[in-house]
DNA sequence: CAGTTCGATAGGCATTGCCTATGATGAAAG
DNA sequence: CTTTCATCATAGGCAATGCCTATCGAACTG
C-alpha cells in the first residue's frame, strides 16, 4: 500500500467523483480507476458504490478515511520537516570545547556566530580532550574545539588559529623584570594543571618534561591557577586568550623565548554529514581570530 | 515517497545495520541501500551517518522517525480495520421497515438475526415506504423491507414472505357471523390508515378504491386503527402479522373471501457492496415467516 | 597479509504506474 | 425513439521503479 493511493482514496472521497479527483491528483481518470480497484482488491474491501452517476464513499471506506488522512498528514509532516531540516546550517550544532578554551573563546566568538549562522543554534559542551573526543565519535557532539594534535583516520580537523603561550607570573617575581621569559627558567616554579587538561602537557612538554611545584597541586581550572601564579606560590604557561584574564587578576605576562604555542582546530566524524556546519563554524572563529597570534585581538 | 521506504528507514534506524534490517524487511541489504539513499536524496537530508563499521541515524532522522513511525503505523490500522471490515456480514446494517410492518415483524426477527449473523447491527429505521425508497438512494439505509412492488431499475429485491390481509370486525358487528368476509362487503364501513401508508392504498384496491367512514379520519398507525375498530367505529382490513395484536384488542378477524394480501420483500440498491448482507438478512426473515401465509407461525 | 565484514555499485529482469484510446452504461435531450 | 453526453471501466503500450545477484572497495581481524 501506497501513500499516494491513499491520496487517491481521499481524493475520489472528497469529490465523489473519478473525473475531477483525477484531475485534483494531477493524474488521468482511468489511472484513478484502476488504482482505487487494486486498493480495493488488496483491501478486499469495497471503498465506493458506483454507478454511472454518482460515487459515494462506503461506510467502510469512512471508516478507513481516517486512517488515510492521518497517514497521509505524516507523510506530508515528513517532507515539511526535511524541509526545514535541508539546510546543514541550520539546527542544533553540539559543540564541543575544552576547559582552557572555553571561557575565553566562547564570549568573542558568540556574537559572531549569531550573525553569520543565525539559524544555527550552537550548543557549546565543556570537558577535557579525550572525553570530547568519545562524545564526538558517540554521535552525541557534532564537532569540538580542541587544541591536540590528530586524533585518528575517523576524523576531521580544520586549524583556526595560533594559540601562543605566555609566562604568567606574580609581579615580585624575579623573570617578571625581563621582556621575555625563557621556557627553562619558567620551568622552574611551574604549576600546571591536573591530569587530563591538554594544557598540562603542553605546558609540561614547553619547559621540557618537569613538573615543578605544581606537580603535587592538582588545578583544575585554569581560573584557580592564575589565582595560584597571583597569590605568588609560583609561575605558570598560559595560553594567549586567558591573557586579559590573567591581567585582571593582577598577573604579569610575558612572552616566551621560543615563541611555543597551540594551535586550536575544529575536529568532526569524517563521515559527519553537515561537515558543511562545522566548516562554517570553523570560518567564523577563524575569521574572529584573525591576527590573534599577532596581538591584534 | 512510500510507505515501504519509511518501513526500511525504520528498520535501519532500529537495526543500525544495512544486512540485519535488510533481513527484517525480507529484502537483500543493496534494495535497503538503495532505497534508503533515494529517500535522503528526495528529503535531501542525510539520513544516516555510514562507516564500514556503524550506521548511526542522523539528528535529522530522529526528528522523522517519529513521522515515519506514526505515518506506518495508520498504514498498518488501514490493513487492520480492512480486515475487519471485510466481512460483508459484520457491521452496522441500516434497515427500513414500513410501520405496519415493524412492529409485529420485529419481535419475531430479532433473536434469529441475532443467532444467525452474531456481528451483524441491524438498525431498524422505521418509515414510510416513500421515506424509505429516498433513504435508501440516498445511502442512509443499507436495505429496507417494503410491502409495495419493484421501485426501479437501480434498485433490487427479493420476496420474503406472502402476508395475507384479514378482515378486522368489532364483535358485534353482523359480518363477525360470517366465517368468510367478502372485501365488497368490508368496504362498506371500512377504516384505513393516513396516506402515504402503502396498506391504506393496498386496502382501497382490495376493497374496489371507495374510501369509507375512514376517508375523513387519518389514523396515523395500525394500532389507533385497531383501537377504533375494537371501539365499534366500523371495520378494517390488517396485514397477517398483526394478527395477535388485533386479537388483544378484542377485534374479530376473519380471512377474506378473495384472500387477498401482500408480500413484503426486502429491497437493497442494484450496486450496493453488501449486498451479500441484504440477502443474509432476508434469508433470515423468509426462513422464520416460512410457513406463515398457511397459519403456522 | 589473507580473510572477513559491511555498505556501495552495476546490470538485468519483472512489476508497477501511467497515459491514450476505446468500451459500456445510463441519463438527458432532440 | 434515437442521439448525445457524461461517467466509469478496460486494454495496450511505454517508461519508471524496485528488486535481485554479483561484485567492488574499505576497514577491521587474526
Amino acid at each position: 500500500m501506497n501513500l499516494r493511493d491513499l491520496r487517491y482514496l481521499l481524493a475520489v472521497a472528497e469529490h465523489e467523483h473519478f473525473g475531477r479527483a483525477a484531475k485534483a491528483c494531477g493524474v488521468s481518470q482511468p489511472t484513478l480507476s484502476v488504482q482505487i480497484r487494486k486498493l480495493e482488491e488488496l483491501l478486499d474491501v469495497a471503498l465506493f458504490e458506483r454507478t454511472s452517476k454518482t460515487v459515494v464513499p462506503t461506510s467502510a471506506c469512512e471508516q478507513l478515511i481516517g486512517h488515510a488522512r492521518a497517514a497521509v498528514a505524516e507523510g506530508e509532516a515528513i517532507l515539511a520537516v526535511a524541509r526545514n531540516l535541508r539546510d546543514p546550517l541550520a539546527g542544533r550544532f553540539r559543540l564541543g570545547i575544552i576547559p582552557t578554551l572555553a571561557p575565553y573563546l566562547l564570549p568573542l566568538i558568540f556574537a559572531p556566530l549569531r550573525e553569520a549562522l543565525p539559524v544555527l543554534e550552537v550548543e557549546p559542551w565543556e570537558d577535557q580532550t579525550t572525553a570530547l573526543l568519545e562524545r564526538l565519535r558517540a554521535h552525541e557532539l557534532d564537532a569540538a574545539l580542541l587544541a591536540s594534535e590528530e586524533d585518528g583516520p575517523d576524523l576531521v580537523s580544520r586549524p583556526l588559529f595560533a594559540e601562543p603561550f605566555l609566562a604568567a607570573l606574580p609581579p615580585e617575581h624575579p623573570l617578571a623584570g625581563h621582556a621575555v621569559v625563557s621556557e627553562a627558567d619558567l620551568a622552574r616554579d611551574i604549576l600546571v594543571l591536573a591530569d587530563g587538561h591538554c594544557l598540562r602537557d603542553q605546558a609540561l612538554a614547553v619547559c621540557g618534561h618537569r613538573g615543578g611545584l605544581g606537580g603535587t597541586m592538582r588545578a583544575a581550572s585554569l581560573s584557580t591557577l592564575l589565582n595560584m601564579v597571583a597569590a605568588g606560590y609560583g609561575t605558570t604557561l598560559i595560553p594567549g586568550l586567558a591573557a586579559g584574564a590573567a591581567e585582571d587578576a593582577g598577573i604579569v605576562l610575558r612572552p616566551l623565548a621560543a615563541q611555543a604555542g597551540r594551535t586550536v582546530r575544529i575536529v568532526w566524524r569524517a563521515q559527519f554529514p553537515r561537515r558543511a556546519a562545522a566548516q562554517a563554524v570553523g570560518e567564523v572563529i577563524a575569521t574572529r581570530l584573525r591576527g590573534f597570534a599577532e596581538g591584534t585581538v
